[in-house]
DNA sequence: CAGTGAGCGAGCTTCCGCTTGACTT
């Protein structure tokens, strides 16, 4: 018999929470939602008020069950889900789910977990806000009946297995307009002036004094001339001016903030943080990760302040509190905090020590003091000119919180160098330059998204929750919308004119342009499907309707608004669209034609079943089939050449016979390569595959086959599918297509046949783990196999002692 | 790893938000 059962959303809280309670008191939880719309029709009776079919997903037949038996034994079931949307209807599922009546239950919230956030809670019950509920559930059905209602007009129309969505669908969106922003963009360049100068004190103390000019000049003339007509002018400090100035640090993290600070600091995806961050939260070192609140509890922000001055002095210690400014924020945790600030660092993966390291900076600093700077602007006037060069330094007079963390910013790549110290200049002082120059500096088209910019941008629209940025991310991969790429970057050349002393000269410099890395690109797909759903649907494909729907929630958990005629008012629209686009709308295919004829012959791109292909056409003979070529990867249907798309069918190229097989070259999906005999070789880099010749080629291949030859360490005769092979990571036995880990520490030359078929057969008993292989008989015998690979083996101990470091 | 690209048309795909496993390399 269970006197309390308290019922929260996270196992992890839950046993954090438990220590809070007396022994009256279980705390258990639902593991989030335990129940769901059923899939099938929709999950929803539209002609019956939109009534919502409820089932409990068979991931959480167990959890149910396990909570049924708990809280039938209880005296008081005390609903403590999140004090959010989400979290109230979690809370009237369990009650509908668990048949908890009225009496027996109370609703309880807290948004830190806190003992006095606990116990006076619990002290507070209330009764379940009927509103809030049905809020959420007009949230959750309109977010169905979107998704499941376009989707399989895309399946129709475009292509199986697509998706649309509320969230998803405007993410795509972003990306796509900025790739097309990208692509309409034209670089324009400038010629920016800077100079060194030399300037002495009165005890004779050379300074050297580095300044820009304040304008910039279109052309490589006007550079010139200027630096031409500043050789004889006289130089002199116009003006000093020191301001000073403070910096205020950035509040503790929310998900969205440490997704981007974690990309920009340590490169992580956004599910690879999430999923560091989870181990951390789980293991009690930080609190909850999934959060939109900047807010600290009472005791968050003492015991910071304790830490703060015991460590750094006093006046280092602020206590600030932070408003959130996200719109749709919900509130219902605390920021991303240690849970202990004395802790500074912590056991664990060298991951998670950097993530906590940055949350524990980021949190310290956000409850510390404003760093005070001075900037210091030098103006210096030119004798010949009404130009001025500015000078500018920065110091730092207290460092306050800047001692533990400093914020990046996205543009920090292409950033300004820091601004040290102004040398002692004052006004009136002389200067003579040691050089100047004029540096051609082209504009910047805007930048791709990252994950992590991505989310920043969602956020800032209110689209999304901090528990959905990470999957919405990979899903619209998933889909096949979006790839995260690495591009090489073309090499553009830009002027560089240097004045020294009297010489003027002037070079050609080469900078590497476009190179990026981790950046989503949109395919080909996504923007056939982006423009399909801008079409026929621009409401849902509107930037503002998940902040108008947002509003009508609002309205209907105050109790202002009725649900459902709330849904009627979207979904008559919506569903007559949805209709008439089946009806009406032509399938998308995507066919740009480059040209109508050429040679009498048409020239066209189009999206085909394996993907975008070019294709040309014999206009003159109806009964040809077409010849197609698939479009290369960084290729875009809507941005390919004639020129491109007709070099597409020179590939693959002839070159003629080696040792009586033909060779051939092409290119492939990791690029250019020459086959022969059924063998790849990659084409090296100086090599172009459109011109080049079958003597290269035969010595690219004679290399190759060397590099294999030292490759194989033996070939066994007793069966010669068994090798053992130099591999990139050491030996390794290879059988058939099928390659073997061989234990550390022993001589590859060394191993016999016999030994080979031992180490195959121990991995086979192991389970396999290759995917090609066929599957073990029964998924039921796992846990059983598993067990007895780890007990058994002696000699596979061998093979696993990497593991242990 | 790297050729395909039409088709009789089965039966499948899909949303957003709450949560953690149980699995790999």
């Amino acid at each position: 018999m269970i006197k309390n059962l308290v019922i929260v959303e996270s196992p992890a809280k839950a046993k954090t929470i438990e220590g809070f309670l007396g022994k009256d008191f279980v705390v258990t939880s639902s593991y989030g939602h335990v129940r769901d719309l059923e899939k099938k029709n929709n999950g929803v009776e539209i002609e019956n008020g939109y009534k919502p079919l409820y089932t409990v997903p068979a991931d959480k037949k167990a959890v149910v069950n396990d909570l049924k038996k708990l809280a039938k034994t209880a005296e008081t079931v005390w609903l403590a889900s999140d004090e959010d949307r989400e979290g109230e209807a979690i809370s009237w599922h369990l009650k509908e789910v668990l048949k908890l009546n009225t009496e027996k239950t109370r609703r309880i919230v807290f948004h830190e977990i806190t003992r006095s956030a606990i116990t006076n809670a619990i002290q507070h019950p209330r009764y379940i806000d009927d509103n809030l509920v049905e809020s959420q559930q007009a949230r959750r059905i309109l977010d169905r009946l979107v998704g499941f209602e376009i989707s399989p007009v895309l399946w129709r129309k475009v292509k199986p297995s697509l998706s649309a969505g509320r969230v998803q669908s405007v993410a795509v969106r972003l990306i796509v307009e900025r790739e097309r922003e990208i692509d309409a963009f034209t670089a324009e360049s400038k010629f920016k002036v800077t100079g060194i100068f030399d300037f002495v004190d009165e005890k004779g103390k050379l300074y050297k004094v580095k300044a820009e000019l304040g304008e910039r000049f279109d052309t490589e003339k006007e550079a010139a001339e200027f630096l031409e007509k500043v050789k004889d002018a006289q130089f002199a400090i116009e003006s000093v001016v020191k301001k000073p100035s403070k910096k205020t640090p950035a509040p503790p993290f929310t998900t969205s903030t440490l997704q981007q600070e974690a990309s920009r600091k340590l490169r992580y995806g956004v599910s690879r943080t999430m999923m560091i961050a989870q181990r951390l939260y789980e293991s009690g070192k930080i609190t909850y990760m999934r959060t939109d609140s900047v807010n600290l509890s009472d005791e968050a922000l003492a015991s910071s302040k304790r830490v703060i001055s015991k460590d750094y002095g006093e006046k280092y210690s602020k206590t600030r509190k932070y408003k959130t400014k996200s719109a749709n924020a919900q509130e219902a945790h605390e920021a991303i905090r240690p849970t202990y600030f004395d802790k500074e660092s912590v056991d664990g993966s060298p991951e998670e020590k950097a993530l906590y390291n940055l949350i524990w900076k980021r949190a310290i600093a956000s409850q510390m003091a404003d760093a005070e700077l001075e900037k210091t602007t030098a103006k210096i006037s030119i004798s010949n000119s009404g130009l001025k060069f500015t000078a500018s330094g920065e110091v730092i007079k207290f460092d306050g919180f800047l001692k533990v963390y400093i914020e990046s910013s996205d543009d920090d790549e292409n950033g300004k160098d820091s601004e040290g110290l102004l040398p002692p200049v004052y006004e009136g002082a002389e200067l003579k330059y040691d050089n100047i120059t004029a540096t051609e500096r082209y504009s910047r088209p805007p930048a791709r998204y990252t994950e992590a910019s991505l989310v920043k941008k969602l956020e800032e629209m209110g689209i999304g929750r901090p528990s959905t940025y990470a999957p919405t991310i990979s899903t619209i991969q998933k889909r096949g919308y979006v790839d995260k790429e690495e591009r090489q970057g073309k090499e553009r050349n830009y002027r560089v004119i240097t004045l020294v002393g009297d010489n003027l000269s002037a070079v050609d410099k080469t900078e590497i342009t476009g190179a990026e890395k981790g950046k989503l690109f949109p395919t080909d797909i996504a923007m056939l499907v982006n423009d399909f759903l801008l079409k026929y649907f621009p409401k849902i494909m509107d930037y503002k309707f998940t902040a108008k729907v947002e509003k009508e929630l609002d309205d209907i958990a105050r109790g202002e608004r009725n649900w459902v005629t709330m849904l009627d008012s979207f979904y008559k629209p919506f569903h007559d669209t949805v209709e008439d686009t089946i009806e009406n709308s032509e399938r998308v295919v995507g066919e740009r034609i480059l040209e109508e004829d050429h040679n009498g012959k048409r020239i066209s791109v189009r999206m085909a079943r394996f993907g975008p292909v070019a294709q040309i056409t014999d206009l003159n003979d109806p009964e040809a089939k077409p010849e197609y070529a698939g479009l290369r990867s960084g290729q875009k249907l809507e941005t390919i050449t004639l020129e491109e798309a007709l070099d597409l069918f020179k590939l693959p190229r002839d070159l003629g016979e080696y040792e009586g097989k033909k060779v051939v070259v092409a290119i492939g999906r990791f690029g250019p390569y020459i086959r022969h005999d059924s063998k790849f070789t990659s084409l090296k880099k100086e090599y172009d595959p459109y011109t080049v010749q079958l003597d290269e080629a035969i010595v690219m291949i004679e290399e190759k086959r060397k590099k294999d030859a030292e490759k194989l360490i033996k070939v066994f005769e007793e069966n010669p599918d068994y090798q053992l092979q130099n591999g990139r990571w050491g030996p390794f036995l290879k059988v058939g297509k099928q390659n073997y880990k061989i234990p550390r520490d022993v001589d590859a030359k060394e191993l016999t046949y016999e030994d080979c078929v031992k180490i195959v057969e121990e991995f086979e008993k192991g389970g396999g783990k290759s995917k090609s292989k066929a599957p073990a008989k029964k998924t039921t015998a796992k846990k059983a196999t598993a067990k007895k690979t780890t007990t058994k083996k002696a000699a596979a101990k061998k093979t696993t002692t990497k593991k242990k470091k």
